[in-house]
DNA sequence: CTTAACTCCGACTAAAAGTATCGTTGATTC
DNA sequence: GAATCAACGATACTTTTAGTCGGAGTTAAG
């Protein structure tokens, strides 16, 4: 699994955020109790989406979290690299996260993985807050076909 | 990084093995070499794919391993799945490592992360080791080219 | 029949990453 | 000034990653 529990987290808050979009401050307390993500390991999260931006706060009573930057304007993509480093499958094949590799000039694979950073990169990117604040829950339907599209992974 | 090191060694030594399919065992001296791989660690991951039936190994002096399948029977998601244990970017839209989230009823964002591992499982589970051995290596021209179609990874 | 070059096996370790928890302090409203 | 918040820094526990090590068993060649 390469998106960590932080950015799931972060996701989840943000998304009851930009539904709240344009209203009152949301505490800590609820956002946790809502998306159910431990309240103190919230709080640091919060602290690092206020620090880039994403969110502001209100202190004190009645006070909590509001989305700072209008959901059109933050992508999943910055989201997942803020908290995962980076998107692509491995270094050789990223840009933020870029390594030489001592086989670059003989290695075949890297090819299949420039792919899915390619793809990867594309739809993260392409994708924000907004656009998918109105997408519908995928059912269980769905996913048990799709499952079963390929060999499954 | 969601590819580990592991991974990465076991594949380079797997086309090693490819371009050698049908000649003698090569010795894990020798595939250490030539793939700039810690030896003694490349003990260890031969032997895992020893266990998987993807090579074979011939004992005592001139021994060395040799690949046990054909190159065409063998999926670079098969390898990846292996060392790493699921190819889906996160739980949820996984098979082999499916974890229910109490989210999933309002979940929105989980739709982008069953897209990239439809994607991801889908090249993966397409590309044999003998398809991906004819891939020339990726020059840096098109990497850089690929780097700035959409934002960058 | 010994020796050199191999694989095989289990245990071990150091460092990093992941997933949090805790104790306090400071701001804001009622 | 009491209640309810966010802010901040430190600490803690667990798992994963990326190896290393010593020695035992196997085989071919001289």
């Amino acid at each position: 699994m390469w998106v960590s529990k932080k950015t799931d987290y972060a996701l989840r808050a943000l998304f009851t955020l930009v539904d709240n979009y344009g209203g009152i401050p949301i505490p800590i307390r609820e956002l946790a109790r809502r998306n159910d993500v431990p309240k103190r390991f919230l709080e640091q999260i919060m602290l690092d989406l206020k620090t880039q931006g994403w969110v502001s706060s209100v202190a004190g009573i009645r006070g909590g979290y509001i989305l700072a930057k209008s959901p059109t304007k933050i992508t999943m993509g910055e989201v997942v690299r803020h908290f995962d480093g980076i998107l692509a499958p491995i270094e050789c094949v990223s840009v933020a996260g870029y390594k030489r590799c001592s086989q670059e000039p003989v290695c075949r694979f890297r090819r299949v993985f420039l792919d899915v950073r390619n793809y990867v990169a594309g739809v993260m990117d392409r994708s924000t807050l907004a656009d998918v604040a109105k997408i519908s829950p995928v059912s269980k339907q769905e996913v048990t076909t799709s499952f079963y599209d390929g060999e499954g992974i």
